[in-house]
RNA sequence: UGGGGCGUCGUCAAGCGGUAAGACACCAGCCUUUGGAGCUGGCAUUCCCAGGUUCGAAUCCUGGCGCCCCAGCCA
């Protein structure tokens, strides 16, 4: 490297940034440029500070996960602090269970906030004293307006908004009021306090927004000491200023709330965070929405959120996902201000790319066809040496068990092969991984279904460890288990939740649903060692993908497995073509 | 007939007046004891459209068109 400047003066550095290998934050965006440009004007003292701030009403997806990485990532490149604040200002919808699950799934992300773990909520008596400022500078009144009057009186989209007839009370009489509002004293929805703004105005967040509503509800955290509570918009942007966050990033929905979170820092006359918008994630196949995965959960169409199936980050984790190949589609994906749906075939790219490089290899038949070797001596068995990571020699060898009696993959065989198959079919030889070649010499059916139930095989002993000395050379190459030896378990197949890739696109997202998400295979055999394979680690089972051992179901001599991605499949591609052409 | 955004390959996305990066997907080939991985090559004469400015425009100007968000006492 050229770059041999210390390490605290090439972060303040965005040129230099650039070109060091360090620079693991991915590529530039517009984001990325408007804090460099900060940072060469100097403001905010050179810091970079952002958050993450959460509602804790459910469970974090791959959306928040952009957030995260995205507000976090910038800190962690430019040598800031990043906090996580929970944004409870709304009992009803928030309990301290999500908390929990949120601080867990981001720490899974690998992030660490240090000590600046916050909540809107630990502002509460400060957002107040700052509305109280607001009203004694007549900027603020308490509305008695019912919540169906509030909506009548803001218009519409191209019609100004009527005033409120209590717009104009005295600072006395509103003073008076929201002290009794806070006091417990009037019910859930009897009155408001709204900020003075434009009834007129074009941008509909400024026609007098609530600040406060009158909510007799427990609070996680602060309990029954509240009956008033902030609205968002009136602790977002002040939450951001107590903080001291430089900038606030946050989705596009957001942008115009801008002027309104702007107009508040200006009455008070706090720090200004600089708020910047950027598009959320959306993935092909998939819903995204809290609302509609709250709605897959409660309606039984998946096993809770933290079904493999699910875009959540809980159930991605349970699916086989690594934080890392997390992290890196978020880079690749990239961040814009423009609508956009992400093809999950990328997601799922990241994660072959980084299980190819750290999962062992381990061999699994999925759907067994058992096999017999006629020349091989009854009851004897050999140890076969097997390569665990052939990207990766330090993760060396492990010993595997052959016999006379084998199971291969059903879908390995075909009685009448296609010209391009070259796997097992009669009078054919393959290989099989780690041991010997061996040759179909006769097939056994089921008298009443015509099922192939058996092949009958020869093998070659001149060809250990799978070359022949002859140098004869065999195309296909099977991955295969020892009858005697193997261990039943059970695999889950997981295919798209929806089938189409837009599902908000129909009248109800449940139209496009896929019957077939979920695929429980309960005969398979696999290699012993992996009898007591631990929770949550995966393997790729040769020729098949990665699986993971489910963190619910999986125990100890009954093991079950996730499939969390499949290998590229050349050969379904082929075969597709194939049956294309035939059916011309 | 309101306000705020956005329009570059099938999908993301660079580009910031000097003649269209990269990734995924796809296609072709090489290689291979995983039809995996890896490697090589192909894949936008054109940037929503139309005018204009300029020696030169995806980038600047003007006018259209299209898409998204906003009318919670949700966040």
């Amino acid at each position: 490297m050229s770059n041999n400047r210390p390490e605290s003066e090439k972060s303040q550095s965005g040129g230099e940034r650039r070109e060091g290998a360090e620079r693991t934050g991915g590529a530039s965006n517009f984001i990325r440029e408007i804090i460099d440009e900060d940072l060469k004007n100097k403001k905010n003292d050179g810091r970079v500070h952002t958050r993450f701030p959460p509602e804790p009403n459910g469970y974090l997806h791959i959306g928040h996960a952009k957030a995260i990485c995205l507000n976090y990532g910038i800190a962690e490149d430019y040598g800031g602090r990043y906090n996580l604040r929970f944004d409870d200002t709304n009992p009803i919808k928030e309990e301290a269970e999500f908390v929990q699950s949120i601080i867990e799934d981001i720490k899974w992300l690998g992030y660490d906030w240090e000590d600046r773990l916050y909540y809107a909520s630990d502002y509460f008596e400060q957002l107040y004293q700052w509305a109280v400022k607001l009203i004694k500078d007549g900027k603020a009144y308490v509305d008695d307006l019912s919540a169906d009057q509030i909506r009548e009186h803001r218009g519409t989209l191209t019609k100004p908004g009527k005033e409120s007839p209590f717009r104009n009370r005295s600072v006395d009489e509103n003073l008076d009021l929201f002290e009794r509002m806070k006091s417990g004293e009037f019910p859930d929805g009897s009155r408001v306090l709204r900020a003075k703004i434009d009834m007129a105005s074009g941008n509909l967040n400024m026609r007098d927004p609530v600040m406060y509503r009158v909510l007799h509800a427990a609070h996680h955290r602060t309990g029954t000491e509240w009956c008033i509570y902030p609205m968002y918009d009136w602790a977002h942007g002040q939450s951001d200023s107590i903080e001291g966050i430089t900038h606030s990033l946050c989705s596009l929905e957001f942008e115009d709330h801008r002027p309104l979170y702007d107009w508040y820092l200006d009455q008070l006359g706090v720090y200004h965070p600089q708020q910047i918008e950027f598009a959320r994630l959306n993935l092909t196949n998939t819903v995204m929405s809290k609302r509609k995965l709250r709605a897959l959960v409660e309606e039984g169409h998946v096993d809770g959120w933290d079904d493999p199936r699910m875009p959540t980050l809980s159930g991605l984790r349970r699916r086989g996902y690594s934080p890392k190949s997390i992290r890196t589609f978020l880079d690749r994906v990239g961040v814009a201000k423009r609508d956009s749906v992400v093809d999950i075939a990328l997601l799922e790219h990241c994660l072959r790319e980084d299980l190819n490089k750290t999962a062992p290899r381990v061999m699994a038949v999925l759907r067994p066809l058992k096999v017999v070797i006629e020349n091989y001596p009854e009851g004897q068995v050999e140890q076969l040496e097997a390569i665990n990571n052939p990207e990766d020699a330090s993760m060396g060898t492990r010993q595997i068990s052959f016999s006379r009696e084998i199971y291969i993959e059903r879908e390995d065989f075909r009685e009448e092969p296609s010209k391009k198959f070259f796997r097992l079919a009669p009078g054919r030889e393959v290989r099989l991984k780690h041991a010997y070649f061996i040759k179909c010499e006769k097939v056994i059916k089921d008298d009443k279904t015509g099922d192939v139930i058996e092949l009958r095989c020869t093998y070659d002993p001149g060809t250990k460890s799978g070359e022949a000395q002859d140098g004869r050379r065999v195309k296909g190459t099977l991955h295969w288990v020892s009858s005697a030896h193997a261990v039943p378990a059970e695999v889950r197949i997981y295919n798209s939740l929806f089938t189409r890739e837009d599902p908000e696109e129909d009248e109800d997202f449940r139209q496009s649903l896929n019957p077939d998400s979920l695929e429980i295979i309960s005969d398979c055999m696999i290699e012993p060692g992996l009898a007591t394979a631990e929770h949550g680690t995966c393997y790729q089972f040769l020729r098949h993908g990665y699986f993971s051992v489910d963190t619910k179901h999986s125990k100890p001599q009954k093991p079950v497995f996730n499939r969390a991605v499949s290998l590229r499949d050349t050969w379904a591609k082929i075969e597709k073509a194939e049956r294309k052409k035939v059916g011309q």
